[in-house]
RNA sequence: CGGGGCGUAGCGCAGUCCGGUUAGCGUACCUGCUUUGGGAGCAGGGGGUCGUGUGUUCGAAUCACACCGCCCCGACCA
């Protein structure tokens, strides 16, 4: 630190300083791009911005998904609905608006949600010589309507007419949908005030049979983590206080991100019986008795893209297992001319051909505006799993130049077989991916038996295993005290009883701690 | 809603403290030539209601007041 006589002031400061000539630095993504380890908070927002994922609108709390992102949000609706669809169910879709009476028919149900509602109240704007133009207050709504945050109330309420006999059930309805939740604090894809999702809504004719159905779909959501997202996670049950409002019982899948936060990565409720009596859905059974059908829902959103991020991404930008990736391969060639460029196509269109014969997406960047170094740094931020220069060489040798996302590594391949060299590598790529993170989960979770452990042990982030009382008071007094709250009951895994940490009452099993987004 | 930060060219920023050339730099963009195996070089060029409004002043990006918006931290939550 230079310090200088007062008297000269900041300006005068300035002034000597401006003959100081600046060097120009190249704006390189690596230097815009925050380091994971300075700030995780801070890489995680660059990254999605820098990447083109998405953006921050000037609406607040609201989101832009730019195609980049988006294009990752349609592989994530395409492998989930094909995996509805082969468990039998059927889309449909509802209304966005929902009358306010229909939250007042579930009790706890608009107890979660009253607090973060958008309400329409009018239905007409009209012109004013001052403003420009204002809310009519002639157009008052007798009823107002909630922008839907979920939409149990609206289903339920159309459920009604739909049901009538045993041999209506079970019904397997999902929606893609928006919804609405006036959040006071957003993130990019992790929170944000209005996003994307899928709600499945099923009505079944027993109390096995919807939590059949809520287990499987749980199922369903883990295995699409682990197979499509190559994030492991890690099934359980939700306690009282972290259940949905309005569930019996909350599933949930849990994943771990690379700063040892947990991410609620999905969840599916056991609804028993509450709608069906808020909503009056009856159903004849077989003995011609009136009964109350029985209810799940299960959702995942556009949080899931912040959870690959945050999974695999590291300091060179994004990373996204092959499964998910727009395009899994990009073709760069090497060209100093017009000539050569053609003469690389003829060399490249039998590789493009063979790569969409086996349904791998690849894209062949044949752009001459943009210089090969220019690609490679593009490609390798936004996160394309392979990609493969050709050049002049390459054509004289019969090989190509092969580099991986997720390692980083490159190798000169001949070209005869690339073909099957590509989709091995993809596919080694999206086990490497899924390894690497079920490591990371694995380094990262630890077993604790004292609480004083346990207050060190949640510093250094991850899951922790320890054992609870099962009271919503020992919970609470954990997540004042550390943050830490717990992220499930586990459904699998060391299932032995044990001594609360906190209360040495008599705990049933281990539970998992985490601080979580 | 509390605390902090920010708003100047598409993007990133300087200039604001202490009012005073034509508002500047990097990058991106356009034109030309040379280049092309990890974000090319040189030359020339275009692009601005300085977030909005009101006020102070001969004069405001700069000072005052109000408002709008975004980000970060906290309480709430997927």
């Amino acid at each position: 630190m230079v310090t200088l006589p007062k008297v000269l002031g900041l300006c005068t400061l300035r002034a000597l300083l401006r003959g100081t000539k600046i060097i120009p630095r190249p704006a390189l993504m690596s230097d815009i791009l925050t380091k994971r380890a300075d700030d995780h908070a801070q890489w995680y927002n660059d990254l999605v911005l820098k990447a083109d994922l998405a953006e921050h609108s000037e609406v607040r709390g609201c989101m832009v998904i730019k195609p980049h992102g988006y294009a990752i949000w349609e592989k994530m609706q395409a492998a989930l609905d094909g995996m509805f669809k082969a468990t039998g169910h059927v889309n449909a879709y509802f209304p966005l608006f929902i009358p306010r009476s229909y939250f007042a028919k579930e009790a706890s149900h608009v107890e979660g949600f009253a607090k973060e509602c958008a309400v329409v109240t009018h239905y007409r704007l009209k012109s004013d010589p001052e403003k420009g133009i204002v809310v009519d207050p002639e157009a008052k709504l007798e009823e107002e309507l909630i922008i839907r945050p979920t939409s149990e109330t609206i289903i339920w309420n159309t459920y009604r007419g739909w049901v009538k006999s045993y041999r209506d059930l079970p019904l397997l309805v999902n929606q893609w949908a928006n919804v609405v939740r006036w959040e006071m604090r957003t993130r990019l894809f992790l929170r944000t005030a209005e996003f994307l999702w899928q709600e499945g809504h099923t009505a079944h004719a027993t109390k096995a049979e919807a939590i059949a159905e809520t287990e499987r779909m749980l199922e369903v959501y883990a295995r699409f983590a682990e197979e499509w997202l190559a994030m492991p996670v890690i099934k359980g049950l939700k306690t009282p206080s972290e259940r949905f409002a309005g569930a019996e019982d909350t599933y949930c899948i849990e994943a771990l991100m690379q700063d040892g936060k947990a991410l609620q990565a999905g969840t599916s409720h056991f609804l028993g019986q509450n709608f069906a009596k808020a909503f009056d859905v009856v159903f004849t059974n077989k003995e011609n008795k009136q009964e109350h059908v029985w209810a799940t829902s299960w959702g995942v959103s556009t949080r899931l893209i912040g959870g690959l991020i945050m999974t695999h991404s590291d300091d060179h930008g994004l990373v996204l297992p092959p499964k998910l990736a727009p395009t899994q391969v990009v073709i760069v060639p090497i060209a100093k001319n017009g000539e050569q460029l053609a003469a690389i196509s003829a060399y490249v269109e039998p590789i493009l051909q063979g790569l969409r014969a086996r349904g791998i997406t690849v894209k062949f960047d044949d752009d001459d505006q943009k210089k090969p170094g220019w690609k490679f740094a593009e490609y390798e931020f936004k996160g394309y799993p392979v990609r493969i220069a050709i050049g002049p060489r390459d054509m004289e040798n019969g090989t190509v130049e092969v580099a991986r996302r997720d390692t980083l590594e490159k190798q000169v391949m001949q070209v005869t077989d690339i073909v099957e060299k590509v989709e091995h590598l993809l596919q080694a790529i999206q086990d490497n991916l899924f390894q690497k993170a079920l490591a990371m989960r694995e380094r990262s979770t630890r077993v604790v038996d004292t609480y004083a452990e346990f207050k060190q042990a949640i510093e250094e982030g991850g899951f922790i295993l320890a054992h609870w009382d099962g009271t919503a008071e020992t919970e609470e007094k954990v997540k004042q005290e550390t943050k830490a709250t717990i992220r499930c009951i586990p459904l699998h895994g060391d299932r032995t009883p044990g001594t609360c940490m906190v209360t040495g009452a008599p705990s049933a099993q281990r539970v998992i701690f985490a601080r979580a987004y």
